[in-house]
RNA sequence: GGUCGCGUAGCUCAGUUGGAUAGAGCAUCUGCCUUCUAAGCAGACGGUCACAGGUUCGAAUCCUGUCGCGAUCACCA
């Protein structure tokens, strides 16, 4: 059956009845109806898309609406009244009806959110290298997974959340070698440095004192090419990385130190941001993973060798080209990596499923992947799911850590804290605030501005980000959001203790809440579906627009009789525990005042 | 060139298995703080849904083609 847009316990009881219609009137058996939400223009709280019918029943589109309608009213108590537009039948719904459903959302503290073990998926994200501190691009990357594996938890799912850390290979070799050469020793307390930006200085002096070997061995008439490949620099580096694999006690002890570094760094990044894990994995580990399925592969005839004794798939059947698994000297490549960690993954935590949160620059890789895992015989495979998202560029194009046009990710939040500051300071509601509270209150919005401006957009978008425009705190943003919450707390404290109301005529705009509360447990479930917290945040807007056009319009306290205000207090707190939850979803936490 | 994704108001975005006159925010303009917090509310202005065909009662949505932007097509990760 299609529900959309409308609660599902009345759109049941809604199609039960019009295949009794269609059984009684016609001998017709018909399951499937298209219910909306009335629109704003027409009276009415549901609406049946009458022409979807017509193939089943040659007949006037109205004549049928206003024959559905009479049978709906007569049948069901909840339906009071109902008219007929071209080919849309809206049905009026009664007041009881609401405030049953009214005593239902608010009885159920963890309304829309299931509790469950329906199934065991892992979610990956972040995953960064550690040479370098995390930009905006990865904030996007830890927003979107850390905000879907909460989007999952709340569907019923069980959730593992989990990064691998890339921390070995040639890139790190080059902070490593870099700081060797021109580090005089410094450490993150030598210089107060965070680690992360300490090593990430590094790797851009690497690449500047690299930059300059090419030119002067350019002069001296090699060409381009072999110029950046006989650099010393990288030779050096490139001895490094050797030196590291096979266990040089020198270069492991200092790849320790400087990683050690990184670490504590992104912590603090990490800390900030509102992120976590379950489960850290680290590439040093599980770099060489995946080469006895390759064998086994190999056997089973999945893959095939090639003269030079390089591994291959050929994917040509599927649209695809060949693909290297292993090389010819059986050292493992990215993906002999990626199919071994997968598969240890799976056996570490029992997980049904995977969701990979990358960026889609690497598209076919993750196809290729799960392609490739699919041919292995893995039944987990089918439950794989590449969370692909759209770059982060700037108005200067791409963002490139080498060159230093990145947005940092700790100063990036310390500027939405700033701007969080400057405007509460401006608007002075604060009093009966200490400054510790104060300072926590500006951090909340601040973060909560960037999440909900990052998050409302649908992943697989990409963001232009214009550092030089600050971003909003009115309108469709967090802090919007978040003082919509606020405002009710006050109201809330102020409110006398609840009664039980068992009749009551609702106005307009009250019917209008909870209709659009009611959408909360399928929004979570669409969301969780589409892997997509924008979904979320989009709802949660809609949500609040509600509310505020509401509060500004009746008055709760002030109402005209106690009836009154028990509802309007109930709706209101209803509104700011979804609110809460689904800002919880977000990873975005919500003040009691502001 | 092949493949994948995107293209909706000046700007940023919704619009979800095809439904009514395509909606918000920002910006611009007009009202509303002596009443529960004006980071708000009410309203005005703003559209060839990139373009052209097709499918059907009905298309921003599905199909085909064209154009534009991006990504990718490594024995890098």
């Amino acid at each position: 059956m299609h529900f959309k847009k409308f609660s599902m316990h009345i759109q049941e009881k809604l199609a039960s009845t019009i295949t009794q219609f269609f059984k009684v009137e016609h001998q017709l058996d018909v399951t499937q109806y298209d219910f909306q939400s009335t629109r704003k223009e027409f009276e009415g709280d549901v609406t049946l898309v009458v022409f979807s019918l017509l193939r089943y029943l040659k007949t006037n589109p109205v004549a049928l609406g206003n024959a559905i309608g009479e049978f709906v009213e007569n049948k069901l108590d909840e339906v009071v009244g109902f008219n007929v537009v071209k080919g849309f039948l809206n049905i009026s719904l009664s007041d009881a009806y609401f405030l049953t459903e009214l005593h239902s959302i608010t009885a159920d503290e963890n309304f829309g959110h299931l509790k469950g073990d329906s199934e065991k998926m892992m979610v990956e994200y972040c995953s960064p290298n550690t040479n370098k501190p995390l930009h905006l691009g990865h904030i996007r990357n830890n927003l979107l997974g850390y905000s879907v594996a909460e989007i999952l938890k709340a569907s019923g799912k069980e959730v593992i959340k989990t990064q691998i850390i890339n921390d070995r290979g040639i890139h790190i070799c080059k902070s490593m070698l870099a700081w060797q050469k021109f580090g005089h020793g410094e450490t993150p307390e030598s210089t107060g440095l965070k680690g992360d930006k300490l090593v990430g200085n590094f790797y851009v002096k690497f690449d500047q004192e690299y930059k300059k070997q090419i030119e002067e061995l350019k002069l001296k008439g090699l060409d381009e090419k072999e110029a950046k490949t006989q650099a010393p620099l990288l030779i050096e580096a490139q001895q490094m990385l050797q030196k590291w694999e096979q266990g040089n006690e020198e270069v492991v002890a200092l790849w320790k130190k400087m990683n050690q570094w990184v670490y504590e760094g992104f912590e603090e990044t990490f800390k900030n941001l509102g992120v976590d894990f379950d489960k850290n994995y680290y590439e040093s580990d599980t770099y060489l993973l995946g080469k006895d399925v390759v064998a086994q592969g190999l056997e089973s005839g999945v893959f095939y060798k090639k003269e030079d004794g390089s591994v291959w798939i050929d994917l040509t059947d599927e649209g695809l080209d060949e693909k290297i698994v292993l090389r010819a000297d059986g050292t493992a490549v990215y993906m002999t990596q990626d199919i071994g960690t997968a598969i240890q993954r799976v056996k570490d935590f029992a997980a049904n499923g995977m969701v990979y949160t990358v960026g889609n620059e690497q598209d076919y890789h993750f196809k290729v992947l799960f392609l490739i895992l699919k041919k292995l015989g893995f039944k987990w495979a089918d439950n794989l799911f590449h969370l692909s998202y759209g770059m982060v560029d700037l108005p200067s194009g791409k963002m490139k850590s080498r060159e230093g046009t990145v947005v940092d990710a700790d100063d990036l939040m310390v500027e939405m804290t700033d701007t969080a500051r400057k405007i509460s300071i401006d608007l002075g509601k604060l009093d009966g605030y200490s400054e510790a509270e104060k300072e926590e209150l500006y951090r909340k919005i601040g973060l909560g501005a960037l999440k909900y401006y990052i998050l409302k957009v649908d992943p697989k978008k990409r963001i232009l980000f214009n550092p030089e425009e600050s971003v909003d705190f009115q309108g469709n943003t967090g802090p919007f959001i978040q003082y919509t919450y606020a405002r009710i707390q006050s109201i809330l404290k102020k409110a006398p203790a609840s009664t039980v109301v068992s009749e009551y005529v609702f106005h307009e705009k009250e019917k209008a809440l909870i209709k659009q509360l009611n959408l909360y447990p399928e929004t979570i479930q669409q969301a969780a579906s589409q892997y997509s917290p924008a979904l979320i945040a989009n709802y949660t807007y809609d949500l609040v627009k509600e509310f505020n056009s509401f509060y500004q319009n009746v008055s709760i306290l002030g109402a005209d009789d106690d009836a009154q205000i028990q509802v309007r207090v109930a709706l209101s707190k209803s509104v700011a525990n979804v609110i809460k939850k689904s800002f919880g979803l977000l990873g975005i936490e919500v003040p009691e005042q502001m």
